[in-house]
DNA sequence: GGCGATACTGAACGCATGTTCAGTATCCTA
DNA sequence: TAGGATACTGAACATGCGTTCAGTATCGCC
């Protein structure tokens, strides 16, 4: 009837929506084709009919996801990943839905998980080697390993979002008061790092020379 | 025939077995009660035999990884995390199947789950607090926070065993050439942290002051 | 050496799933 | 306004699942 409000879009896009929200909260598996479609108020069958299968359906919504999250990434290459995620976290409840969807997408390990997560890490990338030219990050000895450790702290809210929540006595999940309280010690570590002296590092530097071959203190190329 | 070899220990414990290997691989729902029964070489009705239900079978697998993977924990309270991991990570391939199994009961969202990570971030915090009294560890203005955030940094290689893997080049996921590259990069951060100056942490400090009502710096209490 | 308990199997049941298909309503165009 | 495409449904299908059960072999005890 009415168009104004997002009730009813297209009916495709509806089944999308209903899909999405289903497969972020349950899990693909457990997702059923018949829950989908009462929950967007259609039959099973039509739903097959706009999709033509489950994994294709999938399929469509990874690519919904990832475009809404990332945004389109043929902007610009990429654009600053911070940036980005703080927005995600600053507006939990809006994007809840496609943050829980994007996490399953990770750690389910399909094939757009897999190409996300390259993105998410070279974005990464590239925001390190960023702050180390403008002298406002540490270099490392392995930039690129260390891009993939920092993108997967990025991730830990998304995907421990359960246990945060829980442990600190949130009933929702991630809330938005989790979240700030997250903030603080989260750039203490990031800013101080956690051991006062560099003996852990250093005896690793040493331990790590002992076992290999070549001590160079460098890490590989690209 | 011979017992030496675990071969064939018991009937019952070599499907206990199998099911730890296929719930850790494919996940619990994927993995069925008849591919778990082919891979032990016993009928599935056997495996309800001795197990009575798919769910209790569950249950007690949790019990045995976490008894193998965290020790016995009525020994002393807890023992040291940060050597129980690295034992983990430096015999990799013999523990692989346990901590897949165990990265999934974490994100899986089980009642033993649950405990699971509870247990190891009270024991993150614990050491922690040593680590702070001792002089070797900074002081955190959110303790409880800080363990959390630290406890979920440990567990990243095995949630993101494939990723990481994957983008290092490796094959066969979280090699033991992957852990020993990861090494420095970590604690790296974990001796300098990422940012040169307390800009971003200051900025964000006043931020939430401006937000919240206290601008008390200090975390609450426990 | 018999006998009850335990280990173990094959076949079946009931159910939920993804998918198909014939058929009906609704829309858009010529 | 006719007619073909498209949206949509209800009922059925094949399959794989967890589970049950009656029956057989095997073991340990008196």
């Amino acid at each position: 009837m009415r168009s104004v409000s997002p009730e009813d879009a297209t009916t495709r896009s509806r089944i999308r929506d209903a899909s999405v929200l289903l497969f972020g909260r349950v899990g693909f598996e457990k997702a059923s084709i018949r829950a989908i479609a009462e929950s967007a108020g259609v039959s099973p069958a039509l739903v097959l009919h706009h999709f033509g299968s489950k994994e294709r359906l999938r399929d469509e919504c990874d690519r919904y996801i990832v475009d809404e999250v990332m945004g389109r990434n043929d902007e610009l290459g990429h654009g600053d990943l911070a940036a980005t995620m703080q927005r995600w976290l600053a507006d939990i409840d809006t994007f809840r839905p496609s943050l829980d969807y994007l996490s399953r997408m990770i750690t389910d390990g399909s094939e757009h998980g897999d190409r996300l997560f390259d993105q998410l890490v070279s974005r990464t990338e590239s925001m390190l080697a960023a702050g180390a030219a403008d002298g406002s990050m540490h270099e490392s000895s392995d930039p690129r390993m260390t891009a993939v450790i920092v993108a997967t702290h990025g991730l830990l809210p998304l995907i421990f979002e359960r246990h945060i929540g829980r442990v600190l006595g949130e009933s929702g999940g991630l809330t938005e008061s989790a979240i700030r309280r997250m903030t603080l010690p989260t750039l203490e570590l990031y800013t101080r790092g956690l051991y006062t002296s560099d003996a852990v590092l250093e005896a690793a530097r040493t331990a790590l020379a002992r076992t290999m071959g070549a001590p160079s203190p460098e890490g590989e190329g690209r």
